[in-house]
DNA sequence: ATGACCACAACATGTGGA
């Protein structure tokens, strides 16, 4: 394949979304999706109507919080549920350990490795789900620096719904979330250590300033466009290399029953296998 | 019009989202 367009969206329950995301999908012409949230076990994931529009689907679903998938046209190989150092929250299970939440999920499609990330919300600053977003933030980074030093060459990204935005433009009003998450300095910190272990934004610089990719449901939030951009594609240099464009899908938020998250895309540039492309001197 | 929360489990209302 010469392209691959390249897609993470928050779609808020897939049971009670699936017409909504295939629809989109197929519309949209993607190869691969990232999903989050999709608040449901393997058992209740709506596998027909994927597999019906040509999609494969791998994921991780606990019980009706968090969960985290892909779809993809592409065969998908490696699947990984979880990533080392990743902590738990919880009551401590029988042998002292916390459990373990379904919020990340790696594949490998087309030769390159992508990650469908659901970070912990962190509620209030000072929570308890607070330290245990950054601490999820920062085994995130440990292991991003050492797969990435492990596998040279290998484009590579992380995507999914961060809930932190990193700038201050990420949100309609820093006077609205002063105090609150999301804009905290130590999020912005756990934020950054991403892009130090090689990671970069493959959209910001592709789409306007103030284009948020969630609003949420309360208050006119979204005809007001009173939202924040919290849903990323951080790229290794090899993944950002390969982007040609990048899109957030502001229009899915409209109409009758949307997420509260719209997708973000991005198109790769693939090289060629020597198959069936006539060669162009 | 982009429009005044939504989804889950469960069946009343609490939890979680951000």
């Amino acid at each position: 394949m010469a392209g691959m367009r390249i897609a993470t969206w928050n779609v808020n329950s897939i049971r009670s979304r699936v017409d909504r995301v295939v629809d989109w999908l197929v519309r949209a012409d993607v190869d691969v999706l990232g999903m989050q949230e999709i608040k449901c076990t393997p058992e209740q994931f709506p596998f027909e109507a994927f597999e019906a529009a040509g999609y494969a689907v791998e994921l991780h679903g606990l019980n009706q919080w968090n969960g985290v998938a892909f779809a993809s046209r592409e065969p998908m190989t490696d699947v990984e549920v979880g990533f080392p150092g990743a902590p738990g929250f919880g009551a401590p299970l029988e042998d002292g350990s916390l459990p373990r939440e379904a919020r990340a999920i790696g594949v490998t499609v087309a030769g390159v490795r992508l990650w469908s990330l659901y970070v912990p919300n962190g509620r209030e600053i000072g929570d308890p789900h607070y330290v245990y977003k950054l601490e999820w933030l920062a085994a995130l980074a440990r292991t991003t620096s050492e797969w990435l030093a492990a596998h040279p060459g290998v484009p590579f990204a992380l995507m999914g719904d961060f809930n932190i935005a990193p700038r201050d433009s990420d949100v309609w009003s820093m006077e609205f979330f002063a105090g609150r998450t999301h804009v905290s300095p130590p999020e912005r910190d756990a934020f950054a250590a991403l892009l130090e272990a090689g990671l970069e934004d493959v959209v910001r610089d592709r789409v306007p300033e103030g284009l948020f990719t969630y609003w949420d449901y309360q208050q006119l939030r979204f005809p007001r466009n009173e939202g924040m951009r919290i849903d990323f594609i951080l790229g290794s240099r090899d993944f950002a290399e390969l982007v040609t464009d990048a899109r957030i899908e502001r229009n899915e938020r409209k109409g009758k029953g949307p997420s509260d998250h719209v997708p973000v895309v991005v198109d790769l540039a693939l090289a060629p296998e020597d198959d069936d492309r006539p060669m162009v001197f």
